[in-house]
DNA sequence: ACCTGAACACCGTTCAAGT
DNA sequence: ACCTGAACACCGTTCAAGT
């Protein structure tokens, strides 16, 4: 069994070079080293470089298994906002607990925003599940006339990295908070 | 005299690398390969490494000397608008032309949305005119009431990168229209 | 079967040697 | 003075050889 299947449980030696490889990368970008060598990953955690390979095929690929985590808390915080009693409660959640996760995980921005299809097979499922959440959410706040009717889920995507990169483009300010409001206002019809 | 100090004019041939460099980075961003191999580009240009290097001691030097046209030009937008006879005409032009300028030009959208301070005095000199001009367009348009009073120059570079960053997260449609204007729609009191 | 790491290609950057 | 490109360090990626 490969561990590209991601499907079914892994051997334990091999889960533990997984979750080696998975903790030096976190360690670099927790230094705020965002590029993540192959090699030096492969060095930190103890093994060849073939090896890990043979778990992450390509720098996407393991870009988007440090994300699952901060992916799947987004569609069960969608998930909750789509079952909110009020529609608009549930959409400002939504965004602004996006926001959140966006700023604590680089990962997630780069996973969010990336244009190329996942190469997880679980990145895949997760996006499905925020897809189809968040345009629950979309179409009960349009039902309730709270959002202009032409945003689609993706829109609220793509929307929410640009937020993201805005509030990144500056110091540690008050901006998110701000920009979060900004869009929230641009979004009412 | 050193091309760094970028004043006065360049010897003949100095000016004629540097034109080649240019030119040689301009061709591969064309061609949608937005990192610069400085190797690559010498070699293209026909110059040795070391020269590439005394004309652009870094990647980020280069990619502002190809940002310059098109930040010239949104400073000449910015300096239009802040003259505009109606304070919100100005403003909303402002956003639609740095919008277009951003979409068409990706390395506009590089030194803008940097956050290092810049590497040549030139960008320096036009990021300081595009903060005066914008500053005096959103005095006037909030001494006319059309926007939010608590947004700055800098607000408004980081939120139209932000709304670049939105439209370039999908296919080729239709969003930068309206992702212009939720922000319009957002920016307003 | 799985793992290792040498090996190859490539890019950033420097600097001794040329003109 | 200025330019060249060999040279060194580093990273991505593969694959023959080991276990």
């Amino acid at each position: 069994m490969s561990p590209l299947t991601d499907s079914g449980p892994l051997r334990a030696d091999s889960a533990r070079v997984r979750a080696q490889m998975l903790a030096a990368a976190r360690a670099r970008i927790g230094e705020g080293d965002l590029d993540l060598p192959m090699n030096a990953i492969a060095k930190a955690a103890g093994v060849g470089v073939g090896t890990a390979y043979r778990h992450f095929p390509t720098r996407q690929a393991l870009l988007e298994a440090l994300a699952v985590q901060s992916l799947a808390a987004l569609v069960a915080d969608a998930v909750a906002g789509a079952a909110d009693p009020d529609p608009a409660v549930g959409f400002t959640a939504l965004l602004r607990n996006g926001l959140r996760l966006l700023r604590d995980d680089p990962t997630l921005a780069a996973v969010l925003s990336s244009t190329e299809p996942p190469c997880l097979a679980t990145t895949t499922d997760l996006n499905a599940q925020l897809g189809g959440a968040v345009q629950t959410i979309l179409e009960r706040a349009r039902a309730e006339g709270v959002i202009r009717p032409d945003v689609t889920a993706d829109d609220i995507r793509r929307l929410i990295c640009g937020v993201q990169h805005a509030v990144a483009a500056g110091q540690g300010d008050d901006a998110a908070d701000r920009y979060l409001d900004i869009l929230l206002a641009g979004l009412r019809p």
